[in-house]
DNA sequence: GCAAAAGTGTTAGGTATACACCCATGC
DNA sequence: GCATGGGTGTATACCTAACACTTTTGC
């Protein structure tokens, strides 16, 4: 067993995060990649966003600021939590980088709002090959997502400060990818004891309004399952 | 927006992984911990088995070289999976190491004829201060393992390939805290379906010997909720 | 025959599911 | 007054939890 190597061959890999960012539109869920052109492997293939570690940050505040600078999604914006290390050898065919891959989730609000021209939202039935091993890290992310779902507090990241329960609903809809009945899905997440009535009425639909819930506490709850 | 860096300059940061090693002795719950001596930060401290990421090798590579080399673990007498990214700045006080996590679990037999000195099957109840930030590691693996016993069946590498209902039931018990009604764990567990009898009984007990089961697959399975 | 652990059912309470109609609003 | 989505209750099936005694074996 060798006992010391030097630093220059401890130090052989470039660290790396990438970030899986869900947002739903027109309930559909979306996902934010970039155009990657990296010839020879890699040429406009759609990736998820990410970029290396520096020497000064965690992997969390790298992702922060690959986010900002990458994407123009400033922290504030964007819930993150980290999914998997990405370690294969050759899972960037150019460099050997080991990945941080974060899981991410916007408010709606964020992306009606959302202007910068280098990064697309794409609907995930949509997503083709993706550079990389961003196949494996999409799959990893989704599944972790629905996860989440089922027995966290996570869908409100998806959703503005306000909702309505119809709306909460659909962010289980779109995800699980299934029908849930509606007085069931009220009367269970009603028991729960994590949102409150606001007290403010849906406004400007064409329709009967509907009452604004909020979710209790902004940070992430485990629960019972939800769904 | 730097785009290029010197390979020097990105090659900043060792990569490791740690792996906090569960099994069962005597009821109960113990960890594998090494005695790290580090001077001047880390002096006979306890601290989980790992090291650095080579060239050519995966974390799931690294981890399983490191615990047949570090602490006479070969891979076939443990299962591990990949629990967290450990990159905080300071997490080793002598150089920047960000470290992949893994949690892993070895069955009764493995402990039993477990020989080498330079290792200590420590009882969890008996751990204190642990080396760089292997308390937090800690409390992350063993949240895990609770959270995965009670939805999968990781319960299977902790126990030997033949098992009686008892000792399966002592696994929940042990790790998640609490005594588990016999009628109802049995009910449960032979409901899902993953146990399958295998016609032997218990030998060289003074009492009425049990039957032995053990798990169809040898692959780990998600269920709905054990208990 | 005694000590030790194995093995086995029932009941009651709570939770999950299936299901359909009236209500409030804008146009 | 019509179209749109909001809001509500009940009955049944299923699952969970609580609970105690008989059986088999070694000594």
């Amino acid at each position: 067993m060798t006992m010391k190597k030097a630093p220059e061959e401890l130090r052989f890999a470039a660290m790396a995060v990438d970030a899986v960012i869900f947002g739903i539109i027109d309930k559909k869920l979306h996902v934010l990649v970039q155009n990657v052109v990296r010839p020879p492997h890699y040429v406009n293939m759609p990736g998820f966003p990410g970029g290396l570690i520096d020497k000064t940050e965690t992997a969390e505040d790298a992702v922060r600021r690959h986010l900002a600078d990458k994407v123009h999604l400033p922290a504030k914006d964007v819930y993150t939590e980290q999914l998997y290390t990405f370690s294969d050898i050759n899972r960037d065919k150019r460099n050997r980088v080991i990945s941080v891959g974060y899981i991410g989730c916007v408010k709606p609000g964020v992306i009606e709002s959302y202007d910068y021209d280098d990064a697309t939202w794409l609907p995930v039935r949509k997503l083709g090959k993706l550079a990389y091993d961003h196949d494996d890290m999409y799959a990893m992310a989704i599944s972790r997502l629905r996860g989440k779902l089922s027995y966290t507090t996570i869908a409100q990241f998806l959703l503005p400060s306000f909702f309505t329960l119809t709306e909460l609903q659909e962010v289980y809809e779109v995800i699980l990818g299934m029908d849930i009945d509606k007085r069931n899905f009220r009367k269970k997440i009603l028991a729960l004891d994590v949102l409150k009535e606001t007290g403010r009425m849906q406004e400007g639909v064409k329709n009967r309004p509907a009452a604004l819930y909020a979710f209790k506490s902004k940070a992430i709850k485990e629960l019972p399952p939800v769904i």
